[in-house]
DNA sequence: ATGAAAGCGCTAACAG
DNA sequence: CTGTTAGCGCTTTCAT
């Protein structure tokens, strides 16, 4: 592997000017940067990753962790990153954690330890010690977590609205007629769930709609579990005409539900889901739902971080952005699929 | 943060004995490993990884190129990689390309110029510029390829062994009183394409069936190319009584197709897959199909690097596994499913 | 069993 | 516009 010296030398300059050239600092005869070119070119020199990062300790990466490579929202959401962040020069470096505390500690640690540029941070828990860690390097190191899990805390966060998008499809479903709304919900103890579902509550009240704790279900965020929940509603006998859910992997474990106890979906009941995941669009009848944008969360999370490295302000930012109500068949029986639905392809394996 | 200098004096020894200390050289008396050992944790030490680096050019890090993060075979291989790699001590860093060929490169690039220690390089194509570059670095770096993309090139692989589970699939079928079995095949330039409909080909002979190319129709991979597939078979008038694929996304095109034109499955056609993806258990009927045994692929494929790091030995290794036929109703009308299937939680974002 | 010192490849004062 | 020099934090001879 060639050094900064051989192409010096071999270009007939010093290393300081090869340097230079490289990083573009300073003013360079025209001619000599011709020649440095040329060498290095010849000798196909790249600097030498660690001998950089020991100088200036910067790595033009950005850290991603994320509890769960099968999670679908993610794909999306780190391309979003990548784009923005290759377009600035960036590269990212992806790790996941299973959703594990002790492993998102180490995960963050060992990040910290390549001296990554800047860190997003996903997870489904709010483990005090992860939070308590990003807020002590956030002061260094330019963090943004990807939920509000941290409200209070001094932390930079880019998030769905999903109080203010899970309220308007309240009103979309008053709008079509239906007054007796179910909701399934995730686990209490995780924040964005109890946001969105404080999301429906909004919207009950909104549309003068009592508050019924009998049409709430609680489940795991599995399939099956909202399978569970849907026929624990037909089971209670209430005269339930939609169903809301905090994600969409939920609603279609209602609407297999529905679909296996012959309830028409969605003449007798609506179902609407959250996250627009590419089931949605597989499944029969198709999944009316409110979906991230997850790109443009992604984007803007990347965003955040090179603008707080190149201004060098650690100043805490929060963004949140809307949902988009997307209207399918589960909720409008003269919706149109297109059919067969384009879900893109992968390539073999 | 701490050097190992600090370390030193705060201990009252040298660095160089707190060096042999961190990486278990020469012998040290057990007096000054415990002040060592004490120093290092008040102090919160943690070794420099560019200087470490920059002496050894060992990261302890494995580079995982893969296509496309959205591809759900990917996750479950990135944790078998992961899982093997960890027990090692470890690290991943994960890049993808969105299957573009010159995105490959420079994602190899990278990768070598970080002084990652091996990869595992997954691809949809075959660009020969990435296989030279490949070849080139293996003999200094282990390389495994997951894909026998490579046969005839000086590289390690790990692979499926796709002809012989779709032959066998073929078996199946026919103990199953099939006797016209059509094949929905992937773009002919992709060799694990061609290489399963090898398969299928040896199976007709092994039954002493004709092979006839009106059978087969060539679709791209997505749901949508297997729908059209399957409607180009039902409009063709052959007398199919069952359809295999080369993957699962395009089985579940077919299924829908079936569905959506009444042709009773499995009891006028049966349909088999190839992949076992999560689907295979949500779509109705779910989807009898081959299933890889990724994770292990991805224990193989990890093993091969670290065998080789320690070993120091660059000779290349080629592992193929055995796919597993899993039926399902698209098959047999007599299984039960599991209902609703469990396909796992993915936390609410 | 421990230390002193050299040097990995690069960047950034400082000097011209 | 270009060069000299010091030093980042670590591992590794070579001494002791």
């Amino acid at each position: 592997m060639p050094t900064i010296l051989d192409v010096a030398v071999s270009a007939g300059v010093s290393k300081t000017t090869v340097s230079r050239y490289l990083n573009g600092q300073g003013p360079i005869s025209e001619e000599t940067a011709e020649r440095i070119r040329a060498t290095i070119s010849r000798l196909q020199y790249s600097p030498n990753h660690f001998a950089q990062g020991m100088r200036t300790s910067r790595t033009k990466t950005i850290g991603i962790v994320i509890p769960d490579y099968a999670n679908p929202f993610y794909p999306e959401l780190i391309k979003g990153i990548e784009d923005y962040a290759r377009k600035h020069g960036y590269v990212t470096q992806l790790s996941s954690t299973h959703a594990d505390p002790a492993s998102e500690l180490e995960s963050l640690r060992e990040m910290v330890r390549r001296h990554i540029d800047g860190i997003v941070f996903c997870s489904y828990g709010r483990a005090k010690r992860d939070i308590d860690y990003l807020v002590e390097i956030a002061d260094r190191m330019p963090v943004v977590v990807m939920d509000p899990l941290v409200r209070k805390e001094p932390l930079s966060y880019v998030v769905t609205a999903g109080r203010a998008a899970t309220k308007e499809a309240v009103s979309y479903l008053v709008s079509i007629g239906r007054k007796r709304i179910g909701y399934i919900k995730g686990p209490s103890k995780r924040f964005a769930t109890n946001d969105r579902f404080e999301g429906y509550k909004d919207g009950l009240v909104a549309q003068g709609l009592p508050y019924d704790k009998d049409l709430v279900v609680e489940a795991d965020f599995s399939l099956r579990s909202g399978y569970a929940a849907a026929e624990a509603i037909l089971r209670s006998g209430m005269p339930v005409d939609s169903v809301m859910t905090a994600t969409d992997l939920m609603a279609i474990g209602a609407i297999k539900a529905f679909n296996h106890h012959r309830v028409a979906i969605p003449q007798r009941i609506a179902v609407v889901g959250f996250d627009d995941i590419s089931l949605c669009r597989i499944i029969e009848p198709s999944l009316t739902t409110i979906a991230q944008p997850i790109a443009a969360l992604g984007t803007a999370a990347a965003r955040i971080i090179i603008d707080a490295i190149d201004s060098e302000n650690m100043e805490k930012r929060q963004i949140s952005m809307k949902g988009e109500l997307i209207v399918r068949k589960s909720s409008n029986p003269d919706y149109r699929d297109e059919f067969p639905s384009d879900t893109g392809s992968f390539g073999i394996h």
